[in-house]
DNA sequence: ATCGAACTTGAACGACTGTTCATTTCTGTA
DNA sequence: TACAGAAATGAACAGTCGTTCAAGTTCGAT
């Protein structure tokens, strides 16, 4: 038996993922998430130990599962830069099922002040975990051949993020706007 | 007499601009107003008529303000390019007085969901206002020859603000990065 | 000096917050 | 089938939330 517990830890936190990234850290009281992930408050805080916890190890979840999926397109797409388009794409069209437009991290770390410094030093971790990621995918694509191998990496990665974050918060804000456009003007700059 | 009230309604508003824009809508108690702006709930509900009046008034203030500085950077530079440089600069800098080196219609856009609706919107609005003053400038850059007169000046004004809207989220998540590199990156983006 | 209106005050309200813990329920072993 | 330990429960806690309103204060006009 791989879990002792009676309830599924990671189911548990999956759930809990999808709320709090829906509404934010604050907005989300301790009842919404009793009712939402099915467990009261005892089980809660014996498992997670607080608010703070459950919500530290939501953002581990979704990071996480950006990571593997950044690896699913790498192994779908022949080529390293294609796997980095579609993956930005699709983050920005939203898989319909996901809680909000914006990226979990960047919502916790807007949100987020010194009174929560930890959550907000593991957001800002993360985020640097994401772009490792890119940087990996990059380095594929310069041995690859497909990109200039006189540039740096790590100064592209920074630059590949950079341009996700603006383009999803921008995103939501003018939900209804042309962002397609604003894609081309994005992909036209990197691949200059 | 400009105001007839005794509380001077304008100063109160920047005050609470100040509180809201550090620590956010939820994060920002009634009673830390109340001390921040040195008013009693009786008058501020008299005032305001709620704490979302207030943060819906604190937003008008915050974006009329932006659009203040950048008409006034518009003023000091002769080239319209150059002020937009210059404000873009010193927006990531963040003036030592800023209280958080977040945009605060992005911060508040991060956070806010459909149960502040009327605050989301207004926040959406004003960072399209926003986007507007960036419009003039660059159609003024148009007019006097510094940019070709082909390209769509309200795609430009989009690209222009999707890349500060990234920079500065980037910026607060990664406070010791080398952030100069970054904006070479976008200008150089940008001027292609 | 007095009055009435405008403005301010702060105690109080009910609802909700994150969290605790005594009690009950479940589960694997003997 | 009985038992012990683990796990789940939910009522209750102290504190805070946004908000109200009767009472008090201040002001300009008479």
């Amino acid at each position: 038996m791989p879990n002792p517990a009676r309830h599924d830890r990671c189911a548990t936190v999956k759930k809990a993922t999808q709320l709090f990234w829906e509404k934010g850290f604050h907005a989300t009281s301790m009842r919404n998430l009793q009712e939402h992930i099915d467990m009261r408050p005892g089980s809660i805080y014996a498992t997670f130990g607080s608010k703070e916890g459950l919500f530290k190890e939501a953002l581990q979840y979704y990071a996480e599962s950006g990571v593997t999926r950044l690896s699913e397109y790498t192994e779908a797409y022949a080529s390293p830069v294609d796997a980095l388009k579609h993956f930005m794409r699709d983050a920005l069209q939203g898989g319909e099922t996901a809680p909000s437009e914006m990226c979990m991290l960047v919502k916790t770390i807007s949100e987020l002040t010194e009174d929560n410094g930890m959550l907000l030093e593991e957001a800002k971790r993360l985020l640097g975990v994401m772009e490792g990621a890119f940087s990996a995918v990059l380095l594929k694509a310069q041995e690859q051949g497909e990109l200039d191998r006189n540039r740096d990496v790590r100064r592209m990665a920074r630059f590949l993020q950079m341009q996700l974050i603006g383009l999803r918060v921008y995103a939501r804000a003018n939900s209804d706007a042309n962002i397609d456009e604003l894609i081309d003007d994005v992909f036209e700059c990197l691949s200059e």
